[in-house]
DNA sequence: ACCGTAGGGTCTACATCGTAGCAGGATGAC
DNA sequence: GTCATCCTGCTACGATGTAGACCCTACGGT
């Protein structure tokens, strides 16, 4: 607030003429984010696969451009009822819900489907913005990472990641585990049916 | 700290003798809990989907049992790097890469499968921990879930999804999950050769 | 020309927070 | 006895979010 004031020139109160409260303007920032994400129209893409792929992509590269919405846009939620969040916030959900009610979902599977792409989506992008170098100017590997500090015998596996954890490919890496996930939820629409796994407790708590 | 101070019937301060700053102790908050992950052992369950499968359940029990450490979860290995985390932190992970080494994959593969494992993994906890009730007391759906606000006309999908939210699932949502992401992982497996998409730069930079 | 109202800005003040600095007190080794 | 080690407490400082009041400017109606 007062940083953000001196930075706008203004006084720091003057944001509240704007902003309820600073968890109101931090609410803004994600639905600013949020209304920037294109889910392809299915008049523009015909494959509900490829749309979201597409999505999956484009969502990648907006907050890779601003990764310090990240912690807000995992942790709001938590806090924030989906009924109370601004619309634009909300407006992905629905295209996305529109996408795969189009490709044949039910309702339920559809609500289903979203869950976990969108979990699967936001997991990929925690994982890929996870700090990993400690010593940008060290060129031993494990120095660089830290990784000397592990103890050989309790981490053999996790030692033997330095080359490749610096030769992380993020946009490959969502791309192949869209491809999973497309694949998975494909078979559960051929499947028909229950749409829901057969298995567990039939009556909800 | 003033709370926990007083919680614990101590001085504020003398918590800095346990902890460099609060930071610090957050840090031990998250070590904790993933201390706790269990991953079952190869001699335990010979199958390796089994065992990441009951993994992914575990984990959900007990992130449920501490909901709370869920924003500390996600956010703080983005700005601690990874060899820096306390070791405990860093003991389920080795275990899962030693799970998919055992399965077959290569040192590269396994860690795109743990990425993709653990990215799904934590996808779903922060949907199943996303909050709609807004009105608990009320009996109408679109009420109590606020989704009586929502547009008929932009919103048609969302507002149909109120009975779903309510019999959410997690576990039987989590499990599908999971079936779906094993098989894609297994798939991968048997594909063997280059494990990873034969696209991208084949040098490591 | 006047006034009223609304929108936006600033100043001050307060409670709350994390934590540095120092001063004890308790315990055990020798 | 003396010392060192560990732990606790007090005080104080700076930073932060924000309530409350006051003020300035713009503008529409009359």
């Amino acid at each position: 607030m007062r940083k953000l004031g001196t930075k706008l020139g203004k006084d720091p109160m003057a944001l509240y003429r704007y902003a309820a409260n600073r968890d109101a303007l931090l609410d803004g920032l994600t639905e600013l984010l949020l209304d920037q994400w294109i889910i392809p129209r299915t008049s523009d893409l015909p494959s509900w696969q490829d749309q979201l792929r597409y999505a999956a992509h484009d969502f990648r590269a907006l907050v890779l451009q601003h990764p310090h919405v990240v912690p807000l846009l995992v942790t709001r939620p938590l806090s924030t009822p989906m009924g109370l969040r601004p619309l634009g916030a909300l407006r992905p959900l629905e295209q996305i819900l529109a996408v795969l009610r189009g490709a044949g979902f039910a309702s339920a599977g559809a609500l289903h489907a979203y869950r976990a792409y969108y979990g699967f989506l936001i997991g990929h992008i925690l994982n890929e913005l996870e700090e990993f170098v400690v010593n940008p100017d060290e060129d031993e590997l494990g120095l660089k990472l830290g990784l000397h500090r592990l103890p050989k015998k309790d981490f053999p596996h996790l030692r033997q990641l330095a080359p490749m954890l610096l030769g992380y490919d993020g946009e490959a890496e969502l791309d192949q585990g869209m491809t999973i996930l497309l694949q998975g939820l494909q078979a559960q629409l051929h499947a028909k049916g229950p749409s829901i796994a057969p298995s567990a407790s039939p009556s909800a708590s």
